[in-house]
DNA sequence: TTGTAATGCTTCGTTCACGAAAGACAAGAT
DNA sequence: ATCTTGTCTTTCGTGAACGAAGCATTACAA
């Protein structure tokens, strides 16, 4: 900062990167305002509202819609369920599966919570036109796009970068792809 | 996902919030990768890549550049000295002060460390023509600044604002916007 | 039936990230 | 000189987040 900025070009990708970090630390900071407004982080009350808002559903599910591990939903489930606003049950008819509800706390807890990301941010961003709230969305899910891309195709990692990786780096799964909004704006020419 | 999607209109704001998970957890994947390829996570890296560059420079300096808060810092930087890879010194003028220096082993670990976020990112991200690069990296730093206004509000640097009239938006730090003439497309009107 | 996968979840160990509070130090006030 | 205040860093406690490995269970083969 103070514009000293040692490297007069850094590179546009850092760039990027830093400005991810920006934007993962402003969210990790309304997920710490949110516990201590009412009692819930972010990913809590994401995994919340999607077991709440399907009635049942099992850990698996959850993780895959809120795309997040397994082991990572686990734990936030571990943290739901040690107060009350999740019940865990073994579903009947395939003894593996978890299933999850939520207890009707839960569903009060939520109802409280009115937009996930803050009044803040989404206040400002219900407020930006309708073509930019696209537009931004758009832009997150290309990003995504562009950097799951790699675990896609994952094969040629050896060819071209060669990390003196002795591993084959398998692909672990195919599912978290999938729909990034067939409108993705990738294509759009230059208004120029 | 699997578009089955069972709301119909999950609020968008939602969508961000996914998307921008999504995001984040590429990031982490890629960290994961990082370190086993050449055992530096991207915010060790990231942090030494700083240190490096400046020659010597103090812990709470290095907070400000990477965005990460000085506990966090303290945390990477004892992760770093473990390994030899940075040395702390205290400031002879100010003892309060920790300055940090990269060691010789740390440089020659950056140097085979190409680029932060993986050939396969920033590859990919090159071969975007121009305009859309200055448009994802823009819609990156625009969320960022409406995330991070509402906690700003204490710390008035620059008063900018302008884009379309809502809070003022001040930024933190003057650096990270403008630099190389990228010209940000924010105010595109719909190109219907 | 008895193995041998494959699947679903949890546990374990690690890193990251934060705020709050404590520790170390500097600079001004009494 | 001592006290107070303020600044810089570290420690502590908590909550993510992941991969790997483990356990329980199902599905399929022999």
């Amino acid at each position: 900062m103070i514009d000293g900025d040692p490297q007069p070009r850094p590179d546009r990708c850092d760039e990027v990167l830093i400005a991810l970090r920006r934007v993962m630390r402003a969210v990790d900071l309304h997920s710490r305002a949110l516990v201590r407004s009412h009692g819930l982080t972010a990913p809590q009350a994401l995994v919340l509202k999607e077991i709440a808002a399907a009635g049942e559903l099992a850990v698996g599910t959850v993780a895959q819609r809120v795309s997040l591990s397994h082991a990572t939903t686990t734990d936030i489930v571990n943290r739901l369920e040690k107060r009350d606003l999740v019940a865990r049950t073994r579903s009947s008819n395939d003894r593996r599966r978890v299933m999850l509800r939520a207890t009707p706390a839960a569903v009060e807890s939520l109802r409280r919570a009115p937009p996930l990301l803050q009044e803040s941010f989404s206040g400002r961003f219900a407020q930006l036109p309708e073509w930019e709230q696209s537009m931004l969305l758009a832009a997150l899910q290309r990003i995504a796009a562009l950097m799951d891309a790699e675990r896609i195709d994952a094969a040629p990692l050896l060819a071209a970068g060669s990390v003196d990786g002795a591993e084959p780096a398998p692909e672990p799964e195919p599912e978290p792809v999938a729909d990034n909004g067939a409108d993705l704006v990738a294509d759009e020419p230059p208004p120029a």
